[in-house]
DNA sequence: GTAATTTTGTCATTGATTGACAAGTATAAA
DNA sequence: TTTATACTTGTCAATCAATGACAAAATTAC
């Protein structure tokens, strides 16, 4: 899935034949911008994103995956961040895992 | 470097023996608020980026590199993403970069 | 001790995001 | 070409989060 977020809404949208109106109504909000959404002139709220998986039937982690990957590549791209920058990323994660994991045990 | 960003300016500081008061003078900020940034308690503005660079001789790109990545990864652990997560925003990093190419050449 | 440094708490200001609605364009069917 | 439906764009007030600023507490070094 290389699309971008809102390219990737517009696809399940049109797949299933709603219109704006209808999934705009599953995600509580105005047609005018799911419009943006979709043409990517406004980001999607994560809050929704629970709502999307509904309508949808959806894995909400797959979903996640998506929305939050769409997230880092736009900065990435808007910034014009190196390579390296997700693979660090990756490291940082993990040092982020391990240190609360030995604040845990700290804790009991 | 798997340190936070914060822990990262704490460390630049420290080896050169800046207090929070100097080196919040050269990025034009309070001391409380650097403190809270070196702590995790508050985020690093990216607009100050260039003057951290210069106020330790660093090479921007490597900032950028520390600074976005961080970001990334402190969202990945907050949302709990999947490790698929920065495999993917790979892929779209590259399909907004084959787009652009392909709108530049629409538009000459 | 006290002086310097760092941390924490608070809050008004600022700035960006959002919801909402109006007005526009585009598409399709009669 | 009219009418209906769908979509897009522009605007703006309201809302929400981030920031700067400063006071005061805690920690560290002398």
């Amino acid at each position: 899935m290389k699309t971008t977020f809102g390219e990737y809404i517009r696809q399940l949208r049109t797949d299933k034949g709603f219109t704006l109106t209808e999934l705009a109504a599953l995600l509580k909000l105005d047609s005018a911008n799911l419009s943006k959404i979709e043409t990517g002139k406004r980001e999607f709220d994560e809050k929704r994103l629970e709502r999307l998986a509904n309508a949808f039937n959806l894995d909400i982690e797959e979903l996640k995956t998506e929305y939050f990957a769409d997230q880092f590549a736009k900065k990435i791209y808007q910034y014009n961040c190196s390579t390296e920058t997700l693979i660090v990323a990756e490291e940082k994660v993990n040092y982020l895992k391990s240190r609360n994991v030995k604040q845990d045990e700290i804790k009991f």
